[in-house]
Parts: structure tokens; sequence; C-alpha cells
DNA sequence: TGGACCCATGTAACCGGTTACATGGCTTTC
DNA sequence: GAAAGCCATGTAACCGGTTACATGGGTCCA
């Protein structure tokens, strides 16, 4: 059973391919008998559209690109969702692309983009911006995500993590914490890199400690397990820690207590993102709130303005928007008698530009 | 900047298209001169060629549709790591479709994939076999996770909720327990079903109870929250709870402590799926691992040898493949003094068809 | 020296849609 | 009653690749 092709329903209607894509596609002037001829036709050989075919000549695939990097479990799901939620919105579908690995890897992955997908969206915390503009097909409309785009060459929307690390210092510091350590992520990573500089910045300004202690780690749990096991073993030195994701303060938080030292009570203990495991976790842990889907949801959104904005030749210049991550305040750091599990927006700087 | 076209390479380079297209594609017969020439011509123009253009004269998209419910969390992210891991290794491509909603949404979802995939990877717990088998674009290989297609037109691969319920209620009884609650998922929920079902037999045999309580749930946290206040008010009458997945069994827990039932103390709780939040829960989840990305994994492998097999017109039979649980013992489960956190394979049943 | 053969290259058809333009039958208008 | 105009339909070009087949120059051998 060949599948079937506009040619035969155009035959087996005795009509013009013309009329039958006309008829198809609801177009204006088309008699009720023309339309109903094709479409029981349609129904006769069980007629599916080529969609390849089609977007070939309309030069609209209603398809997205989405090129992500590794990502752990939540923070992809979470992108993915936000980012479907608002293309199915408008009946777009996405072709995805994980880039685990080279740079290489990543180049071909974005050529490969090309003619199957009417924008772009692409993720990379690793990757500097000589390298996307480089190898970004040209021509299609993009919109990078938490990178570091700094030539206004693309739109852009990424996290305020500079924001967060002083809202979460902030916090501690409120707390009643005097010397805050920091638990890093990979160096190379923009969103780690900024996190820690603003960690830097904070403590300086509300502690005057220009020399806090950094503690290198890579994101996983495990890397939090030996900073907290690190800590412990010297404690008396921090009274607050400042993780730049949730699964290392989780594993740091783990260490802690195992080795006796209280948490919140000897150490405060604030995360960054808010995966859902932080609100089980005992005790529960405080964080900074990113609303990952909303991310993937603004982007797909502007996306689309790009898109339009090129249609109509109108010149949208390339803004990078912020999103401000939340304070979420838990028992992990709750050494006050004062409200826990309480989310306080802090430093609103929604559309600041670098 | 237009971007270029095979055309103008071949313009460039003062080639024919036919040549151009050869050089591209490593053809054989083609002189190192004129490769060279070739690709001069691509590095100067700047020339990507048209995926979509190319897949409609060879009819080979290096693409596979994914179709996905809407999914929680974790599970959504984990099948599709799976599948990623499993194309990427071969070069291929996803085009993803989430079908948040109607049956009709899910038909158009699927029609849409005509012309732009190789094959179909359609995940459907709610939908039944004839809805699928009338609208999968004939001619498309497919394979189908975890749903319910009696009738093998297409292979499929699901999770053995049977097997996964037994070992659940056998681990309950070797604790001791001797009345055992099901906490049930959606109706309709091909999985639920199969649990409750599996539930059901298990409890018969083992304790010879035919009229076991099952509670009606949905899969979210509420549901597991509102079950476990009605166990606490009533709970000397089970002693065990078999959830039909983590979340609700965490929120059963959480409001059995709350209202001062001990866990496992008074009642022994396991779920099922082990998503990663159960391991870090207090007192850490008991439950049935699902190996998810292996799902997506091993369903994109059987889809490829499904493509291989109409290619060479060999006839592939559409056999059902099951991957098992494993039983994971955490502290949730724990009454006997035997060792917690074991993982322990059972009813192995690989392969079996029904 | 000429015919057979090989092989690098070119010409043009094709994949399956859409759409600009041509066509011709009908109504309208003087 | 014929010219003008409208509108439903058909013809064929086009999107950007691949590839079957034609072509023609060079080598080999009788």
């Amino acid at each position: 059973m060949a599948t079937s092709t506009i040619r035969d329903v155009a035959r087996f209607a005795s009509v013009s391919v013309a009329s039958a894509s006309r008829a198809l596609n609801d177009h204006s002037g088309v008699t009720p008998a023309m339309r109903t001829r094709v479409l029981d036709a349609v129904a006769a050989l069980n007629y599916v559209p080529h969609l390849g075919a089609r977007s070939l000549s309309t030069k609209r695939s209603n398809t997205i690109g989405v090129v992500l990097p590794d990502l752990f479990g939540e923070f992809f799901s979470e992108i993915i969702r936000g980012i479907d939620y608002a293309a199915h919105r408008r009946g777009l579908q996405l072709l995805l692309s994980n880039m685990h690995g080279s740079a290489q890897e990543t180049a071909a992955a974005l050529r490969a983009m090309r003619g199957r997908v009417d924008g772009l969206l692409v993720m990379s915390p690793q990757l500097d911006a000589d390298f996307l503009s480089h190898n970004l097909p040209k021509g299609l409309p993009t919109v990078v995500m938490n990178g570091r785009i700094d030539g206004a060459l693309h739109a852009s929307i990424a996290i305020d993590n500079r924001a967060g690390a002083h809202a979460a210092v902030a916090h501690l510091v409120a707390q009643g914490c005097k010397t805050i350590a920091h638990l890093a992520g990979p160096k190379g990573n923009a969103d780690a890199d900024e996190r820690a500089a603003g960690f830097r910045e904070a403590v300086a300004e509300m502690l005057d400690d220009r020399d806090p202690l950094i503690i290198g780690g890579d994101f996983s749990e495990d890397a939090g397990i030996t900073a907290g096991e690190q800590l412990a073993a010297q404690y008396r030195r921090v009274d607050g820690v400042f993780s730049a994701n949730d699964i290392m303060a989780i594993g740091c938080m783990t260490a802690l207590i195992e080795a006796g030292v209280k948490v919140p009570g000897d150490v405060a203990m604030i995360g960054f993102d808010d995966v859902p495991i932080a609100r089980y976790v005992t005790p529960a842990l405080s964080t900074m709130r990113v609303h990952i889907a909303k991310l993937g949801e603004r982007a797909l959104d502007r996306l689309i303005e790009t898109i339009e904005a090129v249609e109509t030749d109108d010149a949208l210049d390339a803004v990078a928007e912020f999103l401000t991550p939340e304070l979420v305040v838990r028992a992990s750091s709750a050494r006050t008698a004062s409200a826990t599990e309480t989310t306080t927006p802090v430093y609103r700087e929604q559309g600041r530009v670098r």
C-alpha cells in the first residue's frame, strides 16, 4: 500500500493538482462541489500530506529547532515543558537536538537544523559567543537562552544569576550569618561563574569579606558531599553556605548532618534552582527559585516575535532579557524565628541589559 | 545575504550540480581536483545543505518522531534522555510532539509526522489500540511504548506492571504485612490499571485477600495526601500500602506521619517508578524501580530494527517486549532487621508475550 | 590506427507539494 | 449580440536537493 500523493488524489477526483491543493488548504475560490470531491478522494485514498514537501515549497516548516546541552533531570524536562507549552499553543513542533560533547558536534547539530526549522532556540552555558555566532546558520532567527552573547547579534534570555546570588547572601546575612562560603559550579559554565561572581560582590558588600571561602564543585551531589565533609572537618570557620545549585546543597547538607553539624543551627544552607527535591529533603532546602519552564516559554515567545519581525522586515534589536530568581525560605536556613516557606521577590531588574 | 543553494555552489565552482552533489556526499568517482574546487566554493559561499530538500529526494530524514502524552517531570526527561542517547549514537534527530489533551489533537500530531520522520515512537497510556492503529500513518514504522496494542500490528515495549505489583506485594508480605491496601492511579491509564490488577492477583494469592482496600488516586501528590489522611483516620485496618507511583506514596507517607502513624513501624510503604525524590524523602521510599531511560533507549533500538526490516523487506513480527521493574528496598518498608537499600531483581520474565 | 571500454562529468527528471499565470465558460453591460 | 470582466479550473514552473542516464575524452589492445 504505497502512500498516496496529491497527484493520486487529483487523479482519483478527476481534477488538477492545483485544485486539489487549493481545496485542501481552504483557499478562496473553490466550489463546494469541488471541495467535497477532493475531500472524498482524500478519504478514499487515506491521503496524508507530505509535510516535508510542503515546507520545501512554502519555506515554512512550522517547526522550531531546540539545541540543548546535557542537562540534569528536572532542568531539562522543565525547560522543554515550557517551550513545548508555548509551541503547542501555536501549532508548532519541536526538533530536538541534545549536544553531548564536543563543540564540533554542536556545530554539526546547528547546521543540521538548516531547512528543517523556522527558528532556533539554543542553550549553551558552556560555549562562548564567538563560537555560536560563527556556527549559527545565517538567516535563521535565533534566541539564545542563558548564554552570553555579548555582541547583541541575537536575542537572548537568561537567568539573572548575580541578582540571585545577592539575594541569597542577603538572606543568609539577615539570618545572622557572619562567615559565608560558596559551593561553586563547574568553571567555564556561564551560570556557575556568574553565581560565584555575584557571591563575591555580595559578601564584599554586606560582610566586607574580600576573600571568602569558595569550594570548587561541578553541580553533582558527590561534589556537595565532598564539600560537606571538608566543611565539617573545619566547620567552625563558616556559619552559612550558598551553593550554586540545589543538588550540591543537598549533598553538602547530608554530609554535614552526618558529621554532627546542625543545619541550620550551626550552618545555614541555601541552594539555587528550586528543583522539586528541595522541598522533600530534611531539613527542607531554602533556595533561589528559577522558573525554568517560564524561561523556555518566554524564549519561544521571543523567537516568534523575531521570526515575525524578519518576515515583515522590521528591525528588532537583539536585547537581552533577564529572569530574576525568587527567594524561597525553608527550614535549612531558618535560624531566626521568622516564617519559613515564604517567597520574597527581590532584586527585580527585569529587562536590564548589560 | 540570501542563503546559497547547491546551484550557487556549482556555478561558483564552474561545475554541474550533479558533480557538486557528488563531491559533497563523498561519492566515488570524483577527482580530488573536483572535490577541492567544490569544497572551496562551499567555504566561500558559506553553504549549508538544505536538509528538508535532501530528505524529500532521498526519502530519508534521519529523524525519529516522538509522540508523548503529558508526563510529570522525571518520567518525561528520563524517557527522552534514553531515546536521545540511542538516537544520538546513530546520528538521528528527534521530532518531538507532546499531546496535551484530546484524542483529536493526538491524531493531528500523528499525521503531522508524515514526510518528516523515518519512524515513530508513540507512548499512550491513555489511548486504546483501535484509535492508534487507525490514526498511525500507514507505512511508517512505529514502536509503541507502554501502551496496549494487542493486535500485534506494531512492535511494542512496555513495563511489566503486573510483575512489579507482584514483587511489591511479595516484599510487603515478607516484611510481615497482613493487610495491604493499594493506592491506585487514574482509571483508564494502562499502567495504573495493570498495577491495580497485579495487586489484586497478588494479595489474593499470597494473603488470600479477595477484597482488598483500593483507594482511588490520580498519580498526584495531593491524591496521596488525601489517601494518607483517610488511612490515618482508620489505620488499624492496614499495615502495608502499595502505591501505583512514588509521588502518591510520598504524599501518603507525609500525611500518615503528620497524623502520628509510624512509617514503617505501623504501616510499611512501597511506591513504583523510583523517581529521584524517592531516595531523599524521610524515611527513604522503597519502590519498584523502572529504568525509564532504558525503556526509551530500547524502544529506539527496536524502531531502528523495524525500519531496517522494512527496507530489506524482511517480515519482522511485532512482538511485545517487557521491561521488568526491580525491587528497591529502603527505609519506608524496612520492618524487619534485614538490609535496606538493596535491590533484588524478581519475576524476571523478560520477553514474555501475553 | 581504430574500436572497445572506462570513467569523470553534465543534462535533466524526480521527490511531493504550492502557486503565478494562462485559459475558457459564464454573466454583465451597452 | 458582442465586448468586457469575473472566476473556477488547469498547466507548468518552482522549492533544493539526488541520481539515472547520456556524453565525450582518454587508455588499452588488436
